[in-house]
DNA sequence: GACATTCTTTTACAAATGTACGATATCGGA
DNA sequence: TCCGATATCGTACATTTGTAAAAGAATGTC
């Protein structure tokens, strides 16, 4: 535990909190319908999930009835940018080329893909 | 734990499997010589790492007087994969455009290195 | 208003993780 | 051969993670 501000989360964790940011909004079981169907686990753990994410400060709920709807409480980007960072250090000591490499070379991304990225790093963003 | 031949490795033991792959072959001394600066751990704590990494299948190690020599047992390349994917998979539904994407809005890649990719597409390796 | 249904809360618990101390073994010298 | 310096081994232990059952509360329905 450096010096983070928010806690990070744990694998499980991670997917959980993609699926509610997918949906926007969910409820626990609008999160276990999104499971995919390789991974069923019990309406009761993804509680547990988001319960947890909830705590660590990435998830806030409002009651809408009786269930609980969960969102995004931070920032997604800022969740990402923490959480590819790590992965890459520790994976790759931070140099993303070779994760890059990795994808093209598995047929992951494909050509159309690298065109737009290069849209993206000739046009920076936000400016 | 679905149906994974050899055992998934906690964040820290990535980090340490890393650096081994990038050593070659490393003593526990050698490893904890290479931690980054910010992230001093005990030599104990890096030996438990490496001896948990051998447990599970990452690395095998023969003595050299009376230090161990750690190296990798596993094929690198297809610990990577398994990796990045589960990453990709909890993080981004499995889609990596999104990552790239990111790598690249954030400046980790240039446009050299993009260039570099696109070689890699059109001539597929190992063909 | 009693019931079944649907949710949430509480609580549990084994396994994995992160971190490391103390005891023991080994090696190179004096 | 005894010593100090290095290493490893065994062990420990608080947390976090993954997974979930059981108990309690809110709701719509006859």
């Amino acid at each position: 535990m450096t010096k983070k501000e928010i806690a990070a989360m744990s694998p499980a964790e991670t997917e959980i909190l993609r699926i509610v940011w997918e949906l926007g909004a969910a409820t626990v079981l609008e999160v276990v319908d999104q499971l995919p169907p390789e991974r069923q686990i019990a309406y009761a753990t993804v509680q547990t999930l988001l319960r947890r994410l909830e705590h660590k400060g990435y998830l806030k709920h409002k009651s809408r009835g009786k269930a609980h709807v969960f969102m995004a409480s931070a920032r997604k980007e800022e969740v990402i940018s923490r959480t590819v960072k790590d992965f890459l250090n520790r994976l790759f000591g931070g140099d993303p080329v070779p994760l890059v490499q990795y994808l093209a070379e598995h047929g992951e991304i494909t050509r159309e893909d690298i065109d737009g990225l290069k849209k993206l790093i000739d046009k920076p963003k936000g400016k």
